[in-house]
DNA sequence: TACGATCGTCAACGTGGTTGACCAAATAGT
DNA sequence: ACTATTTGGTCAACCACGTTGACGATCGTA
């Protein structure tokens, strides 16, 4: 039974991945804005990742974010009024309407990819690569994997 | 100038983070709930620790999680109603209002920081206590100090 | 004493989430 | 082929959390 090592408080574990994760997303979005995407938010980047090239629709989507799709419909109501995405009719399916993302969409997607890289690399430089990779793997280990709910401000606020 | 490893592209990073952080805190407010605090959301958990054991105002604990006075007070009302918190007023100056942790408040704060002891130590018998305390040091390295923003709904969306 | 700074609160609003209800269209069953 | 059920999208009402602006009440000070 090992004890609680008092300069290492359970409480600091959680602050610190929090503070890791804002960390990355604000360098991110600081990087989009210089590079003129000053209107996305740390939410619309995720949505952006989940509608994917391909294209999906509002349930489908609110399926994969873990939200309704009501909820769904909202953003990318957002996202269309922001150009980032368009809503096109399904050919084959009336009901559907197919989300796609804009020219801009994919601008800004291919942007975050290379940012993102860019941020890990910068993390790289001071920690070492193995150390990164290490984090990756050990939070991998104890995260439940496919892990996709994007429901955050719910989820904490409430 | 290294090249960014296809296996391990920058964009997984933060999503491992917020899959870290988010099993830590849902795996915290589970037990809470098995322990009694049921109402608790995770936002809460923030705000009870920022008020500590000697009580705060409004003002000083909207300063210390980096949102409005207003938001703050918000939230105090809300905690106030689920008997977490308390007001008092100040006996030194009529204008401030002392927010204090009730009995119940002081109960949550004690078992949340237990519960998270007990959570790090779950993860240092899975990666190894080394590891652990690798992540939480890389983590420091890469990340502001004494960093603590808590407007994480509005952060996120914005 | 009068003035400026500070504390708390009220009001209006934006954004993201929820549930419930509903219509239209596709699919399944008799 | 005609119902009956399921599915997709939207509208409406609501809650939580954040914002800014305004405004009394009180404190400290010039």
């Amino acid at each position: 039974m090992a004890t609680t090592d008092p300069e290492r408080p359970g409480f600091l574990l959680p602050l610190l991945l929090l503070a890791g994760f804002r960390t990355l997303i604000d360098d991110l979005h600081a990087e989009l804005a210089r590079q003129g995407h000053t209107e996305l938010r740390p939410l619309h980047g995720f949505v952006l990742q989940a509608v994917g090239v391909e294209g999906t629709t509002a349930t489908e989507l609110g399926q994969r974010l873990g939200i309704s799709k009501q909820a769904a419909g909202k953003t990318v109501d957002r996202l269309v009024a922001l150009g980032y995405l368009e809503r096109v009719d399904d050919p084959r399916d009336a009901r559907r309407k197919l989300v796609r993302t804009t020219a801009r969409g994919r601008d800004g997607l291919h942007r975050s990819a290379v940012v993102f890289d860019q941020l890990r690399q910068r993390w790289a430089d001071t920690l070492g690569p193995d150390r990164v990779a290490a984090m990756e793997d050990d939070l991998r280990a104890v995260t439940p994997a496919n892990w996709f709910r994007l429901d955050v401000p719910g989820w904490f606020g409430g």
